[in-house]
DNA sequence: TTCTCTGCAAATGGTTTGCATTGAC
DNA sequence: GTCAATGCAAACCATTTGCAGAGAA
């Protein structure tokens, strides 16, 4: 997804962030990733082109990417994974699949469907996540 | 909550574990708090009660009471966070106050609303769980 | 040239493990 | 008495930090 990848560099360009070779690497990662990945998984793909790359990079990167906007933060109990906001501007939700942890989207928004929050309590934000296996990992 | 402290270690009586008094004090703190719980809470409650007692034990017992269904893992950015569950055989979603982990019964399932996953996605299960402030703590 | 970003190395914090001892049944 | 649970210490793993040097603007 070559577009993918050029629109987050502008992106992060638009924001004055200094592009250097290991971000466009990141960039690349999640602009080809169909899901969540790992810190692992983006530090051994930069890995290929930077055999001295550091795992300090990476959490860096990724701690401006999420607070920038252009990616998103999971806590799942394996691990904390990350991935590509599809648009930034648009609220979704995702099924996900537990085998290859790729990402469906989902229009279905459950906080518009008239829930009532305990006296004087103020909703903030939500979240409303599918769990599964998805068609190509069944077998 | 004599009643909720008891109950719970009936329940992990009947699970033929043995009560020791390290394990009494987890399940006390669980009676009592209304909301989730970190690690480091729990241990600093027992070392109260035992100045030696270990972060292990903890773990250990923490591992334990998920295992057996007594408690439930929540992955917050701060941390994992436990707590009791309120009844194992009821399907619950919540309201949880960002500021002091209580949390308040939601009866509304989105899963039961007409949800169409992608082709051959098999769902597994699900989370929804909607954040705000509390009317304690609005101040 | 300036100032941000990187790599290194070391520190940190949470969690887990092996093992000898303690203690519940 | 038996076997599971504890405490200790050390290991482990993911993540963060300080600092000097490299590299983007």
């Amino acid at each position: 997804m070559e577009d993918k990848w050029e629109n987050m560099i502008k992106a992060m360009e638009a924001k004055g962030i200094r592009m250097t070779a290991q971000r466009k690497m990141i960039a690349k990662v999640f602009s080809f990733s169909a899901g969540f990945v790992l810190p692992r998984q983006i530090h051994s793909f930069i890995s290929e082109s930077f055999p001295g790359a550091s795992y300090d990079t990476v959490y860096r990167n990724l701690r401006l990417l999420v607070d920038i906007g252009l990616i998103e933060q999971f806590n799942f109990n394996e691990g904390v994974r990350f991935k590509l906001k599809v648009n930034p501007d648009q609220h979704l939700h995702y099924f996900i699949c537990t085998s290859c942890h790729r990402t469906y989207p989902l229009e279905f928004c459950p906080i518009e469907n008239g829930i009532k929050p305990p006296e004087s309590f103020k909703v903030m934000g939500h979240k409303f996540e599918v769990y599964g296996i998805c068609g190509d990992c069944a077998d």
